[in-house]
DNA sequence: CGGAAATTTGAATATTGTCAATTATTGTGG
DNA sequence: CCACAATAATTGACAATATTCAAATTTCCG
């Protein structure tokens, strides 16, 4: 389920992914589909599942790939690794998020960040149908517009932060996303929150401790957290 | 500088097809452009255009802003200012460029980083305007599929990189976008750079003296730099 | 030409990364 | 169900690297 708030007065088309420029169409592609539940039930129809292991490859990435995902349980990480091998964790993608929807975000590897259910679809066909139909079209939109929102906040936070503010940083996503209350689950191993915010896992270790003794987070056990939800705020934000 | 649209040049709406999800439509939107060129010349009839000096302020953002802009020439920068005054670049925007499109974006102070001309446009009136017109439509989207890839280039420059890599990242970047041959422009202040790359200014200034030792840019001035185009990318990619 | 601002350079300091060792956690087979 | 092995995470000591602060230089404009 999309939890996105995004109030983003900005038109569908601005999500839109390439449109065919030779015009073509899928015979089977309808194009009057009446509303959401009816685009969701389509699509559902259209995409293969997948249940993945954690850890396991979902798609090895480069330019030849055309596939799109949509995470439906679980979550997602997408990886680069650079010739040096360091890896970047660029993004996580959480129940109801979209991922490969454009080209350079699928030539990036993606792997289960943790046991995970997918639908999988063909990149250019989910395109082909956005075009005909203004639901999906403005789905894919939303979920354009969130990334470029995420991406934005993950620059932030890479560029001018401190270890606990990074860790702050990405703890307040992970409430937002997957957050019940003031109980945070971190389905991902401490490897993966290091590669995404830019710091080794035993600083990582070390900015967890830190914010532990100062009470902003209580660790339930390694995979579930309580916070306090103001106090992470005020530091992910820069303020001490 | 004029921001009248000369009303008798405005065709008519006749033949839009897509109408406004909310139902609202303007008058005198034309939805039946025939080419880019059409549609350019009538953005911008509709555009105020604004020339402003370097440092001065474009936009100072916020949840209010309703403005969307595109460069014409110059360089200009959006950035984001922390409580503790930790300064952020999230993103240059170069000729051709439109910035201010999501919503996220219009929340940044936007700034000239140099001399520029720009076109102002009221961003849920170009959002009415693409809903009826394909090719505005999709220029949108291509400038927004475009800004994902960039954001994603620059969490990669920020996550995991040396000074020296940062740098040699950057200037590819400029080099696609302003680059003549091997010659590079370098509009913008170092304090600028440093705050796109998340370094100090005085990082920048001894990576630009490490790339100059190893002739990988050669400075034929302050803002005017001579690059080993293939050197370069090797070492933003993280070879050596 | 002169003064202000931007940039570069130098030395000391602070922070994070690295490497090694220890402690938890998880999953497996008995 | 428990013990144990394998893996993941934490902690500590040290080294490497970027920041900070200060000073010198260059560039930019009037």
């Amino acid at each position: 389920m999309p939890r996105s708030s995004d109030t983003d007065a900005l038109p569908d088309a601005v999500g839109c992914l390439c449109s065919d420029p030779r015009g073509r169409r899928d015979e089977d592609l309808p194009c009057d589909l009446r509303d959401e539940e009816e685009t969701q039930r389509f699509l559902l129809r259209q995409a293969g599942r997948r249940v993945v292991a954690a850890d396991a490859v979902i798609s090895k990435g480069g330019v030849s790939e055309r596939r799109c995902f949509r995470v439906m349980e679980g979550v997602a990480r997408l990886v680069l690794i650079d010739v040096d091998g360091r890896r970047q964790v660029t993004r996580f993608a959480f129940p109801g998020d979209y991922f490969g929807l454009s080209r350079s975000e699928r030539e990036l590897v993606a792997e289960a960040a943790s046991h995970a259910v997918l639908l999988e679809f063909d990149a250019g066909r989910l395109q082909r149908l956005s075009d005909c139909n203004p639901h999906l079209a403005r789905q894919l939109a939303t979920a354009m517009r969130s990334n470029l929102g995420q991406a934005m906040e993950h620059v932030v936070l890479l560029g001018r932060k401190t270890p606990r503010q990074r860790l702050a940083g990405f703890l307040r996503m992970l409430h937002r996303q997957l957050g019940l209350g003031d109980v945070v689950p971190v389905p991902m191993p401490r490897t993966d929150i290091a590669d995404y915010v830019g710091l080794t896992p035993e600083t990582v270790s070390r900015a967890f401790a830190d914010l532990r003794q100062r009470k902003v987070v209580d660790h339930i056990d390694r995979h579930l957290l309580r916070v306090d939800l103001p106090a992470l705020v005020m530091i992910a934000d820069g303020g001490a």
